[in-house]
DNA sequence: ATAATTCTTGCATGATCTTGCAGCATTTGC
DNA sequence: GCAAATGCTGCAAGATCATGCAAGAATTAT
């Protein structure tokens, strides 16, 4: 691998997380931790991230806003939101989840498009409830702290009642393989129902978190109607999910 | 975990919470007390935050929140949920309507109480999801545009099947001869729920809106245990009431 | 093609930073 | 004024960092 390659790694990594340590970058590079060290000093040099004791951190790290996100992924995040908006038409019954890049869809929803929505998110609800002509049905059920989101049998039971046009599923990590995947278990309960209650699945994810596996499966590739990435359709990186019976957009 | 990363969440906890106790921070971060210390001295050089003993405040500790209104409000409203939280112990199951004084009881519940609370108001729920120990269950339903607060059969039906401690019932208008009155026909609909699911009811209200009266009656008087206010117990204003069986504080 | 040079990488070493603890000073609440 | 809580300092263990060095890879000069 060039040095090149890692450094560009590296950036990603702190641009995703907004933080990370030498140990986890030398690992996952497969290089000593000297290297990681060297490389990260350098892109410090460079002023395109802070280095810290013991990992480094993106700039801008301390006035961080959790609904602010980086500009880095947050212009990721618009594009996809603007291609999702072009998927919904007026009148439509849809459910949303969480995550911050519904968030944007939600706010880039026109602002006299009549839609019921339901979501188990508090951030999106807080996000729709500015669309005027949004009827906005929240999904109750125990919040999870964190992610500000219902889970548990509640919301799974309310989302069996019902049958929508739309489901458009945020965050989540996507894999050819193995589909789409989360690190909670509570979560993919959640998100199976909506996939259930839906005649159509839309996922919504930066292509960062394209290949990446987590721990439990939420459903394959197969179960998935429309995927929307930042990126062109035409995208080489996209290759992997032309297989499936999806579009891309 | 970073040092970055402390400094960050303790930034984050003095701006959310105004005032944070190095105990706590120490207990949530699972770090010596020492180690926050030093952190929190560090911040301070850096005027981040104001030290002071036993913790850290925010500048403008005494003035803030001026663009939400009006501070001397603000301040009876801090005085009420100062009573309120003293009702409150330990494992107990709540039930807490929306509202800024509900708001502020949430933000004033100590970081180590544990408590199951079930809240139709998102500004609320959002507010009590920063408190580690507390259960946050969303009444979900219908949510009204400006109240952020969610009303419909969904969340009466909820409540039907609830049996609580404590229901805290924010902002609504009081007389003694009407009872508690609202200006939306929905909203007493799940105040009333709220009251039937609830072994005792909570009133906050700040003076202003004693004796005052709008179009739909939630109550009597009579189905309420508790009124708080901002005033002294003795206060004549409060006199009007004292012909009830409720408790004033 | 071969040799010299430069670059990159991993390792060893000692320096520096971070953190928790113990002992004593200071502040706070009663 | 007294007891308890909080704050400060120095110290020690562990983690992290900087530096020099050597081996291998890539590049350049001859």
């Amino acid at each position: 691998m060039l040095k090149e390659e890692r450094q560009k790694f590296i950036l990603d990594q702190v641009h995703l997380h907004h933080r990370v340590l030498l140990n986890d970058l030398s690992e996952s590079l497969n290089v000593s931790i000297d290297t990681v060290r060297r490389d990260v000093k350098e892109l410090a040099k460079d002023r395109k991230l802070k280095k810290v004791h013991g990992g480094a951190t993106s700039f801008g790290f301390m006035n961080f806003r959790k609904d602010e996100g980086n500009v880095y992924l947050q212009s990721k995040k618009i594009a996809i939101a603007e291609k999702t908006v072009s998927l919904l038409s007026e009148g439509q019954v849809i459910l949303m989840s969480g995550g911050t890049t519904n968030m944007e869809v939600a706010k880039m929803i026109p602002k006299k498009m009549a839609l019921t929505v339901f979501t188990p998110s508090l951030h999106v609800a807080m996000e729709l409830l500015e669309l005027p002509e949004v009827e906005v049905i929240f999904l109750g059920g125990k919040l999870l702290h964190d992610a500000k989101f219902a889970v548990g049998g509640t919301v799974v039971n309310s989302l069996s009642q019902l049958r929508v046009d739309l489901c458009i599923l945020g965050t989540g990590y996507l894999d050819a393989e193995f589909g789409l995947t989360e690190f909670d278990w509570e979560v993919i309960q959640v998100k199976q129902a909506m996939i259930r209650a839906a005649k159509k699945t839309v996922i919504l994810s930066v292509s960062d978190k394209l290949h990446s596996v987590q721990k439990y499966k939420t459903c394959d590739m197969s179960a998935v109607d429309v995927l929307v990435t930042e990126l062109d359709p035409a995208n080489e990186l996209l290759d992997a999910f032309r297989p499936f019976h999806l579009q891309l957009i």
